[in-house]
DNA sequence: TTACAATAATTGTACTTACAAATGTATGGT
DNA sequence: ACCATACATTTGTAAGTACAATTATTGTAA
C-alpha cells in the first residue's frame, strides 16, 4: 500500500514530501518490530544499540562522546542511559586515569552473554521485518539511504 | 558515506541488519531536521501532523481514533497532545454530539494561518533534506519503503 | 430492563528525552 | 603560577511518551 493511503491522506503530496513521510512512518514501523522483540530481555532499543558498540570495541573502553557519535539517534542523555546498564550489571563505569574528565565504559560478562543470546534471534526478527524486499532490493535501498546522507 | 562507517561499526552486518539500522538512523535525520524547521513556529512534528492531518478533513471534525490512525508516528497519547494545540487556538474540542463517548476535534482559522505559513517552506525544507536523490531516485525509495510494509 | 461487554477518551504514573546550566578537569597564553 | 577557555560529563527541569487503569457512554442479548 502507498504511504497516502496508508495514512489516509487527502491531499496531494510532491515527491520529496511524500519521501520524508514515507521514510518516517516505515523507520516507526521498523522501531516498533525491534522494541517489541527487545522487550522480553528488558532491552529498549538505544540500551542495546550501546551494548553492540560496547561489544564492537572489543575490550578498549569507550567513552560518552565516542557512544553519541555511534549510536544509532544521538541522545542528549547517554549518562543516565549508560547509568541503566550499570544498574543491571550489563556494563561497568570507570574514570579514565588519562584524562579524568572523561569516562571509561565497557561491557561485563553479563552483558556479553546477553547480546549471544540476543544476535540469532534479532537476525532472524530484522529478515523477518525486511521479508518483503529481495537481497538486490535491500542493496538498492542500502545505497538510496546512504545518498541521502551524503 | 555507508551506515557502516558513518556510525562506525566494526563487525560485519548481514544486508537485512545493515538496512534497518541504515532506515532508522537515515530516518532520525529528517526527524532532527523536520523538528529544527518547525521549532521557530513552537511546533512539534507530531502536533504539525495532527495539524495536517485536521486541515484534510475539510472542515469535517476529527475523533481521536482517527487522528491515530493516521498519524506517522502513532501516539499512545493524543489526547494531550491535541490539548498543547487547543491551548495554542490551533484547534478546538467539542463532545460530538450523536455518540458522546466522541470528541470533535477541528483546526482553528488560526490552525490554517500557521500552515499556510510554513507549507511553502516545508516543501523546500523537504526538498533540500532529499536534494541527492533526482526524481526517479526519489520514485524508487518510495516504491521499496512501500513494499517493506506490505 | 438490566446486566455485561465493547467503545472512546482521559488520567495517573513511571520512564525517557531535550535543553540548558553546572561541575570538574585540562590546556594554552602571558 | 594565573587566568580564560575548551572539553567531557553530569545534573535539573520541563516536556514528551508508554502503558495500564479508569471513566463515561453506547450496544446488545437474555
Amino acid at each position: 500500500m502507498n504511504i497516502e493511503k496508508e495514512i489516509q491522506n487527502s491531499s496531494i503530496l510532491s515527491e520529496p514530501t511524500r519521501t520524508v513521510i514515507n521514510l518516517m512512518y516505515t523507520a516507526r514501523q521498523l522501531e516498533d518490530g525491534v522494541a517489541m522483540f527487545l522487550k522480553p530481555y528488558g532491552l529498549t532499543t538505544q540500551q542495546y544499540n550501546v551494548l553492540r558498540i560496547l561489544r564492537g570495541q572489543k575490550g578498549a573502553p569507550a567513552n560518552l562522546s565516542t557512544l553519541n557519535e555511534r549510536m544509532i539517534a544521538k541522545s542528549s542523555n547517554t549518562t543516565r542511559l549508560v547509568d541503566k546498564l550499570i544498574k543491571k550489571d550489563l556494563a561497568h563505569r570507570d574514570v579514565c586515569e588519562t584524562n579524568r574528565r572523561k569516562v571509561e565504559i565497557v561491557i561485563t560478562p553479563n552483558g556479553l552473554s546477553l547480546l549471544s543470546e540476543i544476535d540469532e534471534e534479532m537476525e532472524q526478527n530484522n529478515a523477518k521485518l525486511l521479508k518483503n524486499l529481495a537481497a538486490e532490493e535491500l542493496q538498492q535501498l542500502n545505497n538510496l539511504l546512504d545518498k541521502i546522507r551524503e
